[in-house]
DNA sequence: CTAGGGGCTCACCCTGCGTGAGGGTCAACC
DNA sequence: GGTTGACCCTCACGCAGGGTGAGCCCCTAG
């Protein structure tokens, strides 16, 4: 009823050793071991196996194939048609940026053969930038497939850099009005905050997506939330993740009552 | 005339890091210093790095990428519209082998939804097993675009695990009437050799591609000189590459004499 | 003349395995 | 019952492609 290593091995197409790294990471332990310590896997472990080697092809790194499968195999998974669903979103979310890739080197090529020679900055546009695909990867991760994350997915591959320049500025302008309020003293639910927070959701909507007030205060949480966008905020000031956070609830409340 | 490590790093979206990675391993060294020690890039070498960042995030290692771009960015390298268009050539080839993942996904899909439950060698028929693809970017590299790895590359993308199944069995075939053969002491031109040199070339058509004999020769030599393929004979036997070589060879001779 | 924002060179850390070394296990054949 | 060969086991080091400091220089602006 269980294969060994070299057979799991061959029959997915991956090495030995491989196994004996998902073994030691805890990622795939065999179901069993044979009396002599010989690892023994049945088809369950077959079957999260081919689910680690797709999450692997698609780029993932194997920590993050471990969270998205569950613990050890058991029940904490989503099924299978979950995993499948999602794979496919994966791999043609890849498809659509490659293609875009093929269609900013032709546009190369022609302006190559047109005798243009391009401005170095233009030339990284696309290529070579690509995280974010990355990003793509991550928020999908984090966030599924939500609407707000498509539109935003969709809107963002359109920009160029220049694009991108001006959203980053218009970004710092944002924070820095956040910023100014908070270093004035003035409290979070003041006009100047609220103003300031509501200014920021503007600016999500201008770039990104259309972002509701409730939606808004589901994102003031996550800064809190999660680490990386406390800390960005955190970065530019010591309270800012929170000031920010709290500014946004005031300003949903303010305008949701009246 | 330069920009810094700094500027490069925004411009085209690395780390400082990696590009004193690139220059640690010779794969782009700026083309000055300042007085200071400072490494300074000039437009062509954001040119070469904007090159690498291409083939890199098609999954090159950097050693590759060094040698596609040849020696240290002087002339060695094959002209822009060369790299463009092969750039082009890798982006479809693995737009395709995604495309062809989400064709088997969706089969997987729908035979779950039915119900069926996949005898677990079959699911891992596409996904997981990307060699081929790696395999094809080798090829890619070494054959570049003939026709006869179009058509491979073409007729096997379609096979099954079963298909390479057969044709692995039939390959041994082939390789055993090769190496008994030898071991009977027969000279490579003797109508034995020939005869199973004859099938190697037949093995090919029906496989992979059309292989006229002048072709297979071009194959044979590649046998002695590429050290991958002449080891997997030598794996087999020892001299048997030299043996398969010389008898495709004669085989050649003999059939194009008469 | 001093602070900060770079830049420089080590140099160690991390992932995902490849690749032995040194040694048990198991089925088969003598 | 002994040997052979194919597998299996557990260390344990190595490698690519950088990330992440540490400790120190440079350069411009106030």
């Amino acid at each position: 009823m269980g294969h060994s290593v070299g057979e799991v091995a061959r029959i997915a197409g991956v090495t030995v050793r491989a196994l004996h790294h998902y073994d030691e990471i805890g990622l795939l332990r065999p179901s069993a071991r044979t009396p002599s310590g010989y690892r023994s896997y049945d088809s369950d472990d077959l079957e999260r196996l081919h689910r680690i080697l797709a999450y692997r092809a698609l780029g993932f790194p194997l920590d993050d194939v471990a969270a998205l499968l569950g613990g050890d195999g058991g029940e904490a998974g989503e099924g299978a048609l979950g995993h499948l669903e999602r794979q496919h979103r994966l791999l043609t979310d890849r498809i659509a940026v490659l293609e875009r890739m093929v269609r900013n080197l032709e546009k190369t090529m022609d302006a190559h053969r047109m005798g243009i020679r391009l401005d170095p900055h233009e030339m990284f546009e696309v290529f070579g930038d690509h995280d974010p695909t990355q990003h793509a990867e991550e928020a999908e991760r984090r966030w599924g497939d939500t609407d707000a994350y498509r539109e935003s997915a969709r809107r963002s591959s359109s920009y160029t850099r220049a694009d991108w320049e001006r959203m980053r500025q218009e970004t710092e302008a944002v924070n820095q009005a956040l910023v100014s309020a908070m270093r004035s003293g003035l409290p979070a639910d003041s006009p100047a905050a609220m103003a300031a927070a509501e200014e920021h959701r503007a600016h999500l909507g201008r770039w990104f997506y259309d972002c509701s007030r409730e939606m808004h205060v589901g994102l003031a949480e996550m800064y809190l939330a999660d680490p990386r966008f406390t800390r960005s905020y955190e970065d530019i000031a010591e309270g800012l993740a929170r000031y920010v956070h709290d500014a946004i609830v005031a300003n949903a409340r303010a305008t949701g009552a009246e």
